[in-house]
DNA sequence: TAAGATTGAGCATTCAATCTTG
DNA sequence: CAAGATTGAATGCTCAATCTTA
């Protein structure tokens, strides 16, 4: 009296709804420094490169398409974080450039990221973090 | 040598990221029968509900606000599979009411769903199903 | 005044079409 | 023509304000 190999109802809808939650719960947290997760990505991606990256790197470094971050640089921007600059190698290309305002958010953003991140996870002990891990692996790789 | 109890660098991210791609794949699948996941889990209500309920029903059982759910209902009546109806014992209310295209397409959503749920959780066998619901409820009741 | 619904504005994302530059 | 960026339209979500009805 198992379940059936194939039975998976609501875990795939139980995983997303979690997490929809934890990402409510990040955002929330994000909030306090006016950023958000998707600002706090890009931010990341430019820290990472040096302060500045062209458009097209950081949309392929988000995974996403260019037009989303033609509109999330103009967001950041109008929020003070990032700014616009030429590109000297190539006129079509455009640089988005940290600004001081936006490094502070950054460090404030990753802090309180990582944080949450403890804090939301702090339920589970050493294996079954470890266990999460691997599960996320095993499931990424499928769908990935 | 071994991670400190508070160590989750890039669990949650990983998680987020997984969850995204799940919801990438059930959307491009439902797709197919022009359905969406927010509008299979209103079709979803509204079919449990036996056909039709309340606009500020549907926003409490879907969790969220209601003006979310005017927008929805506004597509999904676009769409030809939901259409308002005055509520006779409240003038005030609207009821979000499936027609017969919407029950074709939830009947089909809903295989779909079904189907995409077992393909992307094929992975795991029995006892890392159940512990991943098991690490879900535990974050959930953390989270939530 | 409360509740139900809607509207308007903002964030985030995609796709298709377009403009500029290579 | 390709590539980089932008714009416009669509989906989906939130919040604040508003309108109607109880």
């Amino acid at each position: 009296m198992h379940d059936s190999p194939g039975d998976h109802i609501g875990r795939l809808q139980a995983l997303l709804h979690l997490a929809g939650t934890l990402q409510a719960h990040a955002e929330t947290r994000l909030s306090e420094v006016g950023l958000s997760l998707p600002k706090l990505a890009a931010l990341t991606k430019l820290s990472e490169a040096g302060e500045s990256l062209p458009l097209s790197q950081l949309a392929a470094r988000l995974s996403c398409v260019k037009s989303n971050i033609t509109q999330l640089v103009d967001r950041l921007e109008a929020d003070g974080f990032v700014s616009r600059a030429a590109d000297s190698s190539d006129r079509r290309s455009r640089l988005a450039v940290m600004t001081p305002a936006g490094r502070a958010a950054f460090e404030k953003g990753a802090q309180i990221y990582q944080q949450t991140e403890r804090d939301l996870l702090s339920e589970l002990d050493e294996v079954e973090a470890r266990y999460l891990t691997s599960l996320i692996e095993k499931l990424e790789k499928r769908a990935g």
